[in-house]
DNA sequence: CGCGCACTTGAGTCATTTCAAAGAGGGTGG
DNA sequence: CCACCCTCTTTGAAATGACTCAAGTGCGCG
């Protein structure tokens, strides 16, 4: 499948066409979700992982009134799951978005894999890396920053993680976010999301409406956000050969 | 080195005898750290990961105007920052909260581990994986959690981490931090801790004071933290055999 | 047509911050 | 040995950012 190809390994840029292959062939299923749904529950016992190739997922945990807190989103070409391999089970939720593509791989072949590929096997913990890195700058963003560099912060991260997997080019791009959905990633409600929007909005920072993104004033929100992408890696991706 | 011994590995208990003398192989030096040094800047080149053996340790981002975010804290049997070791560089920076002994261990080390056994090499995964779950549940802790829940919350993870390696015992318990250290945690001014915690004294909560923690009343701290241990894996830590 | 969902807007409240000042303790140098 | 100066902590008062509650709009879809 073609799309599939392209996809996968789109992250981690150092893999070899051999190692993709080997990747590839590791999945044992691929199947469709639809928007909205849980595909693992916190807790639950694991023997797979999920690839995401298309469509837009995240990962949750919830309070004790039932609000949520996302903790992570994924895009086409991350294994949205991928830590479940070594740790078994999971501490959150993984749900979509909107519809998705997902790819099955069974943790065995995993176990495969960083015994016969150490390369390719310390690639995909590198895979795991990168969202610890970013879980790291979503605490800094929910620790340091107010509303506006909360969401500045997140849809720069964003914009440059669709632009590597080539979802997104110029500074317009489709995020098919709920505001609900934005104030679950940067811990405000509904209700002031909605404000902070339509303030940049006015401000003239961004334009966030009906599913799409547009990047107004690129360094205002970089300041508003105090955003720096070096955590994201994005010119690394390779351990030692 | 009698203490050395005892500590390493303590984080991943699945380890065998000959896994942790592999891995005690690892360290090429053994140093002590005055407190309140910064070990590693964000950014610069490594070749080395650090275990941390004795004292506690943080990891820090900065924003503009010089306020820190601790995005994580470590305690005697951490591996500090394993994380470079895939990535190369860091996205923040690491320093001591206190004085340490921490050793050092070369990365071509690692790499060999890796390559020698697979399941050890997995064991390091799983202790990285360990850090995502904590970053997650700070995530958690800043986007969904008051001031005095974040301090519950806080609270009640360093504990449960501080008895699995034997430093803490009963619910009072030796914690060396100060209120602005509070502050960086929990996303909140040092002002503003001193209430919440002098407010959880009044309630018969916790007592902190001069770097010593007193747990009072647990149900309460765990219900005010939504706390749920689940996701520090105590009683997990096998990946496959 | 009407219902549900996403979004907007307003008014009032509350949690946390900011600014300011002062006390308590520990260590150091005169 | 005392005076002084740190750093850490406490407290007060005012300002502000975000939340809650509530009502209302617009839109797509059955």
């Amino acid at each position: 499948m073609h799309s599939r190809h392209f996809l996968l390994g789109r992250r981690n840029a150092q893999l070899s066409p051999e190692e993709r292959t080997m990747l590839e062939a590791a999945i044992s299923e691929v199947r469709l979700v639809e928007a909205r749904e849980t595909i693992v529950n916190a807790g639950e016992a694991l023997s797979t992982s999920t690839l995401l190739l298309t469509g837009f997922m995240g990962r949750y945990m919830d309070d004790r009134a039932g609000h949520r807190q996302m903790v992570a989103m994924h895009l086409p070409g991350d294994f949205v799951d991928l830590h479940a391999f070594p740790l078994q089970h999971l501490d959150h939720d993984v749900a979509t978005l909107t519809p998705c593509e997902i790819a099955t791989v069974p943790h065995d072949r995993l176990t495969a894999i960083t015994e016969r590929a150490p390369h390719l096997g310390r690639m995909l913990w590198f895979s795991t890396l990168l969202d610890a890195a970013m879980h790291r700058e979503w605490v800094f963003r929910l620790g340091r920053l107010d509303a506006e560099g909360r969401m500045a912060h997140f849809l720069l991260e964003s914009w440059l993680r669709m632009r590597t997997v080539g979802i997104a080019q110029g500074p317009e791009f489709r995020l098919p976010l709920t505001q609900a959905d934005y104030g679950e990633i940067c811990g405000l409600t509904t209700v002031h999301v909605s404000r902070t929007l339509s303030s940049m909005r006015k401000k003239g920072l961004a334009d966030v409406r009906d599913g799409v993104v547009r990047l107004i004033d690129l360094a205002a929100l970089i300041r508003a956000g105090e955003f720096n992408p070096d955590y994201l890696y994005l010119h690394d991706g390779a351990v030692t050969p």
